[in-house]
DNA sequence: AGTGAAATATTCAATTTTTAATTTTTAAGT
DNA sequence: ACTTAAAAATTAAAAATTGAATATTTCACT
């Protein structure tokens, strides 16, 4: 039971992200259960939200998932009527994935939560802003 | 191509420990092929490390995964020979997972991996020592 | 124009994870 | 002691992910 304490040496970061990612994604989780929507399906209307649709490639490099993954997450979220696929006019090599009006709706909604979500971890978590920062320039870098 | 800059809006930390730590986690995988760990091997060698066995529970807890998922995790691992069950003798409940030598050897050379890849992340990243403590509190927070 | 290489997305088989239910042991209250 | 509830780990079936291979389209170079 002494594993809130690392038991020796330096803490090694991507162990730390394991950890907070997913305790973090497992409440997200749960709030979102009433939408139905998983969190990586939030994750994708966000990233779709006020493009003119994103390629298949464009999402999975923004939610750094596998193609094929995605191929099956996409399905999904079509079968749901979330979004829906369009060929590339400029490269018919690419699909362009758009957000539906339910898709947009049940967005709008799961959006809610998530605010109440981060709302949450922002009162009980002092570093909050400061956190986020330090993670956008860690990604920024991861990326390039 | 735009998915270095959030589209709109505050960025959601659920999110960016997500990208965060699948971006570390990608590359560490790769790092640790040779030795044919995958990260959460080597994660559960290293809580393993220096204690005299722990449950499942305790395990699943410390990684933050599903007990039945740790269950196969750990069945793969014994196939490998990289730990071994011991019924737990104050509950027979419980199991306690133990390293063997072959374990002990390869965890060896698996933290030497993750090593290089920490230091590499240290000297790219400025700012990854409060980076980690930022980690740390956050997951201390969540934990309680 | 034509050829080979690269990019994009998908499919398929194999592996892994999840969810729900089961088994075994301990704890609690009567 | 007995009975019921709780805790711990596992199993089994369903769902999701991965990795390799495939099909199609574009790009670059001749």
């Amino acid at each position: 039971m002494n594993f809130l304490m690392p038991a020796q040496g330096p803490s090694v970061i991507t162990d730390l992200l394991a950890q907070a990612s997913r305790l973090s994604n497992q409440q997200l989780s749960e709030r979102l259960r009433p939408t139905g929507l998983s969190v990586d399906s939030w994750r994708i209307l966000t990233l779709l939200r006020g493009s003119d649709g994103m390629s298949m490639g464009g999402l999975a490099g923004g939610l750094v998932v596998n193609n094929p993954t995605l191929t099956k997450m996409v399905d999904r979220m079509v079968n749901d009527n979330l979004v829906y696929r369009v060929p590339d006019p400029n490269d018919r090599r690419k699909v362009l994935i758009c957000v539906t009006d339910l898709g947009h709706k049940i967005h709008g909604n799961a959006q809610q939560i998530v605010m109440g979500h981060q709302t949450q971890i922002d009162q009980s978590y002092q570093d909050s802003r400061e956190l986020s920062d330090l993670l956008l320039k860690f990604i920024r870098e991861f990326r390039s």
